[in-house]
RNA sequence: GGGUGGUUAGCUCAGUGGUAGAGCGUCUCGUUUACACCGAGAAUGUCGGGGGUUCGAAACCCUCACCGCCCA
């Protein structure tokens, strides 16, 4: 073993780096598939190949890293598995967006050019997150990095897309889907984001005379296109038109009125148009009513095919132009502006998704979705906290079918191909379509290959050993934010392509990180904060405790930087108190003594220990983040470094500590290794150096010893605690310095007495003869002191006024309970006693208090 | 419209039946050799409103108000 010395400060900047480089090239974050250790196994939620980390991925990864290095500690053969997404849309947009730098668009490339000049920027600049990730000092398993464009991971996605298929859970349709007219492709449902805008709602009469019917739309252009128009069947107003036609405005096409239940007769006029190809729920309509779909826009959102003077103008221009013409001939009932409801807009550039009528490719998700709530259903799967759970099942009942073909050129290219007379197959991992057939040029959308993600990167569909060994993995910890986007559709594959066996065996969904008022970070506000800053500027572990300890389960937090600094703050404290210790002889070699053998001091700070190591590593393994921080922290800070350590400098100072330097080394260890998982830089320096050890990334992860557990002396230092704490209070009020040494001595029991000259030495009074000026009373312990001068009697009065007053509240409200027959009668006993006791103690407080007071005149 | 979470100290949040807590901020004193990225002391709450259950409610029930999120 060889000690070094400690720096006189703690420089983040100067270790953390050189430190992961080591870890990394000493092998401790390399999981071994081969090993007899039972499996621990996370799978990263892979990051955006375009990505760069924020803070939200490094609250996850805190999380992740934390539960990893916990259980690496506890002897489990641990594995964190790291790796990327391809992004599909994302990517092709980056690419794109360079080409349109130079003038070009990927058609003037094509297909294959595009495509490896998208592989030539992911080499050159994607994948920037994964250096940020070591910056953080994720302890991932560099050797098992995966990528969903990766030969193994795109062997995955051919082997389901061939199994679903023939098991005709993939097929074909026109239907409605959401169109990007600007990405020129469809999106799933979850690639849609709602939100509140500003449009019209404009009333249009059709018909004339007795069969004039008024609709209302925010999409007037539509109108165009629309086939017949539908009311309630119950509607009264409207019965007389059910069967009958109207004539549609500007394009004079006679379109029949249909009775449909799903009409809201409540709404507007009680009677809406219907226009089939353009929107979702007027194509239900028109399947029902065998309505005719007539397409009216294009893939840009252009109008077409209406014979009409608005075809070539875009849907805007033609919204506008629509109405002007409706104005014009006495059409227009009534126009609302604006007028606010919800508008889908594309996920990746924010562009108003135009519902369209297209051929796609779909996942029929009834069965899978069935299987996959089941898995939480019956407890297979636990999600974490389970409050979230019926949000889980809101998604998987009532999932729609999953429209999976994309129009891009980025991804994984359906595997189907066409023959010559409509042939249509699937061409498997190590298969080849016949001649003359050719591949349908979409890809699928990229939660396709990141559902496969819990096995793809262990090998399937090869029975790998690392399948073997590490499948199912433990815990998925990810925001809930993308429970559905990601989860449910993990769980959905998962459950399907491993025979039944779920991917994990326990969701955790922790919050979003949200600025210091509890606002949505956003660009637009300027309150987005970049993680790589803070931890420049405080350090990695300083970053990771504050995020850890603002985890609450499925809760948001927010997060200030004035909290990173005080968790700065709580490494520097680490720090110190280790050199204080060093600088004592604090040792950890040898046996710890024996129980008996130890002051009372020792004996508590060693229970302390013991519960907090206990506390702590419960509320670890049950995701409760936070209030695990809370619990260590406060053992180091206030237990250990506020009162342990101040008590024990007389001991220190008289060189009379061998016992004391031996149990604090103990409790340091342990301290270390039991935050080692939060903040693993710091720990590990401290660590090394303090005990001479290799690594603290391997030690054994601390068990609580319930043979340190000591009430009496718990209940012992408290006393001592109160005694000190109103003495100082009492100095304070007087105005003696803190550092100015008086006479003073405990009138006290034995065993307080016994710590006379510990509390003296961190009172700074001099114990020894001397006639008192004045005393501080705790229950029966009194410690005069000699002020040597005036004491400030009304500072005094004053005070024990207060304290007087308190104390007769305090016994008025244990006396109206105790006189509360009803509480007598019906409280447990323990509370009656305790009751009682407070009865007791502020009853005596109160003459104690009165003498006092009594004789300060 | 359907779900769902919240309302506790100046701010951000813990606290699932027995005298209201933390961090930060505020005020006072202090460079006592681990630490001023610190120490000591202090102040600060009709726990959103109303009703109910209970010996006892911040907590359980009902109701209202106001925020937020998810889905339509």
């Amino acid at each position: 073993m060889t000690k070094r010395e400690l720096a006189p400060t703690f420089v983040p900047a100067d270790i953390e780096p050189r430190m992961y480089q080591h870890w990394v090239d000493s092998g401790y974050f390399t999981a071994d598939s081969s090993s007899p250790k039972e499996p621990f196994t996370i799978v990263i939620p892979p990051p955006n190949v375009t990505g760069n980390l924020h803070i939200g991925h490094a609250l996850d990864q805190t999380l992740q890293d934390c539960l990893t290095r916990m259980k690496r500690m506890q002897g489990y053969e641990a594995l964190w598995l790291p790796g990327m997404d391809h992004a599909g849309i994302a990517t092709q947009n980056v690419v794109e967006k360079q080409l349109a730098a130079q003038g070009l668009t990927r058609h003037d490339l094509g297909r294959e050019e595009f495509v490896k000049k998208v592989w030539e920027w992911k080499a050159e600049s994607g994948g920037q997150i994964l250096g940020q990730m070591k910056r953080l000092g994720d302890s991932v398993d560099w050797t098992r990095e995966a990528f969903t464009m990766n030969e193994t991971l795109s062997q995955a996605v051919l082997t389901i897309f061939k199994k679903l298929y023939d098991q005709e859970l993939i097929y074909r349709a026109e239907r409605i889907i959401n169109w990007c007219p600007r990405c020129l492709t469809a999106l799933s449902d979850i690639e849609v984001e709602h939100s509140d805008d500003e449009g019209e709602l404009v009333s249009i009469r059709y018909g004339t005379g007795d069969s004039e019917i008024i609709v209302a739309t925010t999409r007037a252009e539509t109108m165009l296109g629309d086939t017949a128009v539908a009311v309630h069947p119950d509607d009264e107003r409207y019965a007389h038109m059910i069967g009958k036609t109207v004539t549609v405005p500007l394009i004079n096409r006679e379109i029949p009125v249909v009775a449909d239940a799903h009409v809201d007769p409540a709404f507007g006029t009680g009677a809406v148009k219907v226009t089939p190809a353009h929107d979702p729920n007027d194509f239900e309509i028109g399947l029902r009513h065998n309505l005719e779909n007539l397409v009216i826009l294009d893939a840009d959102a252009k109008v077409v095919n209406t014979n009409s003077a608005f075809d070539g103008m875009d849907r805007y221009e033609a919204r506008k132009a629509v109405v002007e013409a409706l104005r014009a001939e006495g059409r227009i009932v009534a126009e609302k502006r604006p007028y606010i409801h919800a508008v889908g807009h594309c996920s990746r550039c924010d562009t108003t998704v135009e519902p369209r009528l297209s051929k796609q490719w779909f996942v029929k998700v009834a069965p899978l979705a069935k299987a996959a709530g089941d898995a939480v259903r019956d407890g297979r799967v636990k999600i974490e906290p389970e409050e979230l759970a019926p949000r889980y099942f809101e998604w998987v009942d009532g999932m729609h079918d999953w429209c999976i073909s994309r129009q891009l050129w980025w991804g994984h290219r359906i595997p189907v191909w066409y023959g010559p007379n409509g042939e249509v197959i699937v061409v498997g991992p190590g298969e080849s379509a016949p001649a003359g057939y050719e591949q349908d040029p979409d890809v699928l959308d990229t939660w396709f290959s990141s559902a496969l993600w819990p096995f793809s990167t262990l090998g399937w569909p090869n029975n790998t050993e690392d399948l073997k060994k590490f499948y199912p993995t433990s815990v998925l910890v990810t925001g809930y934010d993308i429970l559905f986007f990601w989860v449910a559709r993990m769980m959905m594959f998962g459950l399907f392509a491993m025979d039944g066996v779920p991917p994990f065996g326990t969701i955790v969904l922790h919050g979003l990180v949200r600025d210091q008022f509890g606002k949505k970070m956003s660009k637009s506000k300027g309150n987005v904060v970049d993680p790589l800053e803070f931890i420049d500027k405080y350090g990695a572990d300083a970053l990771r405790f504050t995020l850890a300890r603002g985890s609450n389960p499925g809760k948001d937090q927010a997060l200030a930087e004035d909290w990173i600094a005080g968790s700065r703050n709580f490494a520097t404290k680490l720090w110190n108190a280790t050199r204080f210790a060093m600088m004592n002889g604090v040792t950890v070699e040898g046996d710890l003594p024996p129980v008996s053998a130890l002051n009372a001091i020792d004996k508590w700070i060693l229970s302390r220990l013991s519960e907090t190591t206990a506390e702590y590593s419960e509320l670890l393994s049950t995701y409760e983040f936070a209030r695990a921080s809370e619990v260590i922290y406060h053992f180091a800070w206030d237990d250990l470094c506020d009162w342990y350590l101040e008590l024990s400098k007389e001991a220190f100072a008289s060189g009379n500590a061998q016992a004391t330097q031996r149990v604090l080394g103990y409790v340091l260890d342990q301290l270390f290794r039991l935050l080692h998982p939060v903040m693993p830089f710091i720990t590990e320096e401290l660590w090394t150096t303090f005990t001479g050890g290799e690594t603290l990334m391997t030690a054994a992860w601390p068990a609580s010893n319930s043979s340190h557990l000591d009430k009496d002396s718990e209940e012992l230092i408290t006393q001592l605690q109160r005694v000190i704490t109103e003495v100082r209070r009492f100095r304070n009020d007087q105005g003696v310095k803190p550092s100015q040494k008086i006479p003073g001595r405990f009138i006290a029991p034995a065993d307080v007495a016994q710590y006379s000259s510990a509390m003296a030495f961190l009172l700074k009074l001099e114990l020894g003869d001397f006639t008192p000026s004045a005393s501080v009373e705790i229950g029966n312990i009194k410690c005069e002191l000699d002020l040597s001068g005036a004491v400030d009697v009304e500072a005094e009065r004053a005070r024990l006024e207060k304290d007087l007053a308190t104390a007769k509240k305090d016994l008025a409200t244990a006396e109206v309970k105790l006189n509360n027959q009803g509480f007598m009668a019906k409280a447990p006993e323990s509370v009656v006693a305790e009751i009682r006791e407070r009865q007791a103690a502020t009853t005596a407080d109160i003459e104690r208090i009165t003498a006092q007071l009594a004789a300060l005149k």
